[in-house]
DNA sequence: TCATATACCGAAAAATTTTTCGGTATACTG
DNA sequence: CAGTATACCGAAAAATTTTTCGGTATATGA
């Protein structure tokens, strides 16, 4: 199938097993968005998120609810209405985000020079 | 070209740019093994990742010698002989490294539930 | 001599991820 | 009524990554 991993996580070594929960190109950057603990509707973090393909967030966080890394919450209502929460194992990750936010930032300009500037 | 990136690194945010650095399938692996500073021939990198095709472990290592993470030294001899060794940037991104082992370690059990076991 | 080891690379295949397009359905606003 | 917004999903295309296979070349040891 198409939208389904083969192997969901790596359990082969702890690194690669965190590494495999993250890596998809929004997983990060959707901690990010959702790390203030408040809750997000798809829409919202769409707009958050404009150079991501809105299919590809939409299947990012099923995997991210899927691991366990969040939480959706459907309401009745029409027009649909739903929100993406951060897990207390999401929020497990944020120091690891946080590292690698403030690194980028700290090291942005090495590698603007050698690739950029866009 | 095959084995070129469109864009080497993803300079749009700061954390898209760490992760784009370490997100190939076993960069930071490379890392982790190249973490002591002690130089590493490919034959030993190839052991210590006996998982990972030797193909893709050679075109990961030319990357990150083009994205500074780690230097090679090609010795005139033969057979042929060449090391690697992580430079001081790449150290500095060992901390995250670090803290991925450290969560991969502390949760690995939920997810080998989840998924496992192999 | 033959197998093994070293390092490296191109090409093609396979697998995976990302993107794009179109479709479902309902409600609100102009 | 038409346009917009909501959420979601399937299918196919495109892009990218990973794997596999074969090849270059030389030295060593059985």
């Amino acid at each position: 199938m198409a939208y389904e991993k083969k192997i969901p996580v790596d359990l082969d070594c702890p690194l690669r097993l965190t590494m495999s929960l993250i890596e998809s190109k929004w997983k990060s950057c959707i901690l990010d968005e959702l790390r203030s603990g408040s809750p997000m509707r798809p829409c919202e973090v769409h707009k958050s998120l404009p150079e991501a393909a809105p299919r590809v967030l939409d299947i990012q966080l099923k995997e991210m609810v899927e691991d366990g890394l969040i939480t959706k919450k459907i309401f009745p209502e029409l027009p649909p209405r739903s929100e993406y929460m951060i897990t207390d194992l999401g929020k497990s990750l944020l120091p690891i985000i946080d590292l690698m936010l403030q690194w980028g930032e700290e090291h942005f300009e090495i590698f603007e020079k050698k690739y950029g500037p866009k």
